[in-house]
DNA sequence: AATGAATGAGCATTCATTCAT
DNA sequence: AATGAATGAATGCTCATTCAT
């Protein structure tokens, strides 16, 4: 299995260049947490690099390229974590909630991605001015989520229900749990999940 | 009952620029709902209203002031509605049944505000950079849907759970429920609308 | 007959509106003349009109449509001039004299202009990155001189050659006679112009 | 004879060193015939070179020595061709005749060196923002070619006419007959050649 | 009440140049 | 002798805001 991130079909990158990238990348994502992704200006995540604006040129084709990359960077490490938990998980219902245990299990150690990761998502637009992520990106993590939901139907352990609605409920109720627990840092986190896994359960099972 | 915007402490608004005000809101929500909020520029939206920049200057403090009483106009006439449903709710089941289906029932058919208050809601920002909506709105929010849950456990129609959870998820529900039809034109609202209420109500009752 | 510079089924310009265009387009011309193309940001004529960089853009969509209304309103002061001044003309030779003497007498108190005009055909890109001007201006004037020339060979006044040899070696011949009096302002134009027109005389007539 | 490019009272260069030079010369010969002078950064040229950016900084003081050298050993290059030929040239007119030809001649094969040399003298400025070629470099030519019409008049060949004028509309006439084919690839240079010789001897010759 | 002209700060990006290695 | 990392200034451009009329 070959690593992320590498330009595919060239050169490999120096280790202080990716050392340069991941730095960079880093405040990014801290820049992006604190002020939006809109006031999240190269200048600003320069400044916080402490870094020229050039260097950020030089190592990035642009300012989408290091959208996508803090997004590539942190997606994978999310969707690593939740996969391996995932592998453990007997019964629909166990994996049902394994999912919404694990990814806060996951979060509640990575917060600024989190964040940094929903404003990028909800802003970055390609040139024709649509967004980059989007429909896409959601469709891909509500047909995963239709899997789970109707492998649960299949065995019996589930109820008849509208599997998209579902993944879209599911998928929304996981992000919010995460959005108020970045407004609120004292919130337990753990415990909103282990809520949130009882309430989805109920709404499954039969 | 007082008018909501109003200049508190101030002499009220003439009759003609309350009209302009509404009439420039209007615009602000079409423009902000086919471009986004990033993209929805005052030079855009003046355009828009077929009036000069200079005008919006003139009847709003500033950009913030025109999106907040984008919100607030929008919001008002959104909470009008569902509130005016609800009261003829007899149980707190039917209650919770009530608000999601017709909050779906008045989005139906005002898409662009929809669209809008998503928008400001994820991109406003204080002179502080962080969020202007978010803690603070949703509280309101969150509070009002405790209400809701706490009586269904008074009366003893509702298990025992976390309401705080149980709100946030409601409203996250709710919310993706409208940004997956503005996504998906062709979804039908008012049938995930149903199902979310069957969802929600399982994962209550006792 | 319409005004030039009009936008084309837009409402007309103002006379303020027109009048700064106007300044601008001037103080494009002098920077141009004084430091060439590509030193001539924005910025530099925007201080040099003692303007606001905002302004220009403001008032031209970008730094491309100044650079051709530059051209536009230098270009048609010239050719307006020499095509009067042809009218009187009753031989091709007496045209052909006319042509240069006429066009150096207009650039005599026209001198910044000539220069700026020189260095935006030279320098100006399309967004593909291929010149705006060059192949295409050029060929209208080099059409132009041909027929001339074919004309004094249908008289019977010039001996037979090829044309557009005759028309390039005429259009550099007196490009560079404008080059050398901007490069060296005593240089008397006139009898330069004079010696010109006898030099190309001579070499066509028979 | 001494070599041209040498640094004047320094050490001389090491063969190494001047084989490198060399290489870059060639690269920037070849990046400004494709892209124009604006556009051949430092950057793309080395990498056109497929040496680094610094490489070029190391060997030259600036981009403006690398320039001047672009120039000085294109330029030698075409006088040394020039110069051989028109040794066995006996009459003025043959003197005349020959440089037109045989300037052409040696173009034919060094396209590129042409269009560089062209981009250069049109955009390369002094610190001051003044052209660096242009009065200078041409007054050298000028004076040639004086020469070679003034020997026409004494000879009795010539007719009375200002060598400066003569001189500079051959010049100008030259150097647009190759920019023309330059830019039409599939004119008949050496046609224009000989078109352009007969022209300027009869505007020459009583 | 309303306009259009004008400003100035901020944006992403390009580039020649410098420098430690 | 050569590299690649890094800088900082400059560029064209956008935009919210101000202001005289």
């Amino acid at each position: 299995m070959r690593s992320e991130n590498e330009p595919p079909g060239q050169k490999p990158r120096s280790f202080i260049e990716d050392a340069r990238r991941a730095q960079i990348v880093a405040a990014a994502i801290e820049v992006i947490a604190e002020v939006g992704f809109v006031q999240a200006s190269l200048a600003r995540i320069a400044k916080h690099a402490g870094i020229s604006k050039g260097l950020i040129s030089y190592h990035f084709a642009g300012k989408d390229e290091l959208m996508v990359e803090v997004v590539e960077r942190t997606y994978g490490a999310i969707v690593e974590h939740v996969l391996a938990k995932m592998q453990s998980a007997g019964s629909a219902t166990e994996m049902l909630r394994t999912h919404v245990l694990s990814v806060a299990e996951y979060m509640r150690g990575h917060r600024a991605e989190l964040r940094a990761l929903g404003e990028i998502f909800a802003n970055l637009r390609d040139a024709d001015g649509r967004p980059h992520y989007g429909v896409r990106t959601n469709e891909e993590i509500y047909r995963g989520l239709e899997d789970l939901y109707r492998f649960g139907r299949q065995t019996g352990e589930f109820r008849d229900f509208d599997v998209r609605v579902m993944a879209v409920t599911h998928s929304a109720s996981v992000d919010e749990m995460f959005a108020y627990w970045v407004a609120h840092p004292d919130h337990d986190l753990d415990a909103h999940a282990r809520e949130l896994a009882d309430l989805l359960e109920r709404a499954c099972v039969r």
